[in-house]
DNA sequence: AGACCCTGTGGGAGCGCTCCCGTGGACGGG
DNA sequence: CCCGTCCACGGGAGCGCTCCCACAGGGTCT
């Protein structure tokens, strides 16, 4: 019936134009710092801005420049480990640090079930980001061949598996961590070097193994008798090294491919009346803040830097949604030993 | 010059009408699922989006609608922990999966300097997403006031600084737990039970010691003679276990805020040569699974469930979102004893 | 039989923004 | 002094969607 006169209401560009006395198209140059604005008019429309406190709407912007700078970060692991792994945190945080300093909105898609997956690929799919960054470690994984199949770009931490063509990635030097592990141990003068391997549905675990067999010498045979997969947990890492124990009785040294079996093993070998360091050498894999600097003795262990993986991984993405060139489709970060009391 | 056909453009709702031989109108009714729609408009419409592979165009309808269908998870931690927090984790993943199978997109803001919390503060007034759960524990924290200013459904995790009026929060039972964990030390005829504390800055820890207090029905000097802040880091349980039993050289057991500070009030006994539990018996807080069931003895906690609490606060904020009725403002998770081998 | 409602549908406006294109004025060179 | 060039700016279309409103058609009630 009545007019009303409506206030409160969000401003818009129109407003502030208004405000500032010139045309929207004007407000929207400044906006987007275009080259071609006066001084005056970049100053009118600033001020314009400040008063009245506008946000530009990002839906739509979004709908018209088909933008919408926000990209997903997209976790995918077929079953959800029941101990959550402290080092997704860390990946994280450093994700959420690195695009929101870049002014990019961080979606976090966490993928387990078929359900999940499905959901992520309309989502991707669906023109809501950008981009994004994969982390989709496990061999049988379909997301990866998903994704690659969709018009949108993605980065990929670590090797996925299938064809690694035309991908663009940021891997840890797993095997070159690993043949450091290695050597520092035959540095030390030990002879008998066992493995405690990871899972083999995981590139990094496969190379930290191949990375120890390379230093070692190994040939299959002698892969087969002395590793042993502890599944990337405790009790895994416990079980692993007794049997190890078991198979090779005069072991003087094992590289344990994670640090949370690494604590595992470090059980294993207290059970059996072994000293570390003075029997066997432990070297772990990971530098875990919460268990390398605390088992009994404190783990030498190999450092892998997930800060400045996914720091890469985000430059990597920004460039490639800017059609800036990129050194190269795939980047290795090297890793390095930390010693402690296990060596 | 010439007229491109111009093809593998994503399909918009006037295609996928067309196909379907209807209007813009009835076939944007099928898909927002308005009651006023024959069935076989229905179906021809759901036909043309399955062969056309259409996907809302997210940026249009949030245009019109005013509503994003995306929620900010923010977690403000003034000085971000070097170690990360694994809780931290979880609660991340709860977030994920409750906002997820709501078709809720969830943006993830980690908050340390006052830098990111300008972004956060133009993030969250800009409308980019329609409400918000919030993780700010810590006193003299600014966002909590920042955020109750802003018209954007806010649901705290636990009880923020400052006022409380008209917040909506999900709390765990804090107190509740650490009576639960005291009286269960009394039940076992313990006479001298102290306690490590954790931060004063956070309304856990001051909820934890408030139910300590009551339990063993402490005055203000006994108080301050009895109990030691352990600054809710390892290190830091250790030194508060240790000045303890230097205050309090009869202690028969102890209460402690957090299991991480307790696996170092453990490494305090040890050094102290008390044997737990049968000259002192220790009750942790957390139940963490990465270290409750593996220290040395395991541990006796509190378990406040993470997945539990996110899950309320996602189901409360969108019952906020759809103005549907809230029972309460405020809830209140129960805590549970966890028995292990250290009481 | 006329007046009424109720249901399914389409036309069209408009959300707030960017960007194309046209225009006017300042400026410099022939 | 006039014409061409260039730069700052405004008008206006249109991105893809939702929702208001009008309307046709069939049923129900007086």
């Amino acid at each position: 019936m009545s007019v009303q006169p409506q206030r409160a209401a969000r401003p818009t560009l129109e407003d502030v134009a208004e405000r500032a006395g010139v045309s929207r198209a004007t407000a929207s140059r400044v906006l987007n710092s275009s080259p071609r604005v006066s001084p005056e008019a970049h100053e009118a429309v600033t001020a314009a801005v400040l008063e009245l406190g506008y946000t530009p709407n990002h839906a739509a912007r979004s709908l018209v420049t088909r933008r919408t700078d926000a990209v997903a970060v997209v976790f995918s692991e077929p079953e959800p480990k029941i101990f959550d792994d402290p080092h997704f945190g860390q990946l994280i945080r450093a994700a959420a640090r690195a695009l929101s300093s870049a002014d990019v909105q961080m979606v976090l898609m966490l993928v387990h079930s078929p359900d999940d997956q499905a959901r992520a690929e309309r989502f991707l799919a669906g023109g809501h980001v950008d981009g994004a960054l994969l982390f989709a470690p496990h061999k049988g994984d379909q997301l990866p061949s998903i994704a690659r199949k969709l018009p949108l770009p993605v980065v990929y931490a670590g090797r996925p598996w299938g064809p690694l063509r035309g991908l663009h990635l940021v891997d840890n030097d797993n095997i070159g961590g690993s043949v450091l592990a290695t050597e520092h141990l035959m540095s030390l003068g030990r002879k008998r070097i066992v493995s405690v391997t990871g899972t083999v549905d995981e590139f990094s675990s496969i190379d930290r193994v191949e990375g120890w067999r390379t230093a070692v010498g190994a040939d299959e045979a002698m892969t087969e008798l002395m590793t042993e997969s502890g599944n990337f947990n405790r009790d895994g890492g416990k079980l692993a090294m007794a049997a190890l124990l078991k198979r090779v009785p005069d072991l003087d040294a094992v590289f344990v491919a994670s640090d949370l079996m690494a604590a595992g093993a470090l059980d294993a070998l207290r059970e059996a009346g072994r000293r570390v360091p003075e029997d066997v050498a432990v070297v772990g894999f990971d530098d875990h803040p919460l268990i390398a600097p605390h088992t009994e003795p404190p783990l030498t262990t190999i450092k892998q830097d997930a800060n400045e993986q996914v720091a890469h991984m985000v430059a990597h993405l920004l460039r490639l949604l800017r059609d800036e060139p990129v050194r190269a489709r795939r980047e290795v970060l090297p890793t390095i030993l930390v010693r402690r009391q296990s060596t």
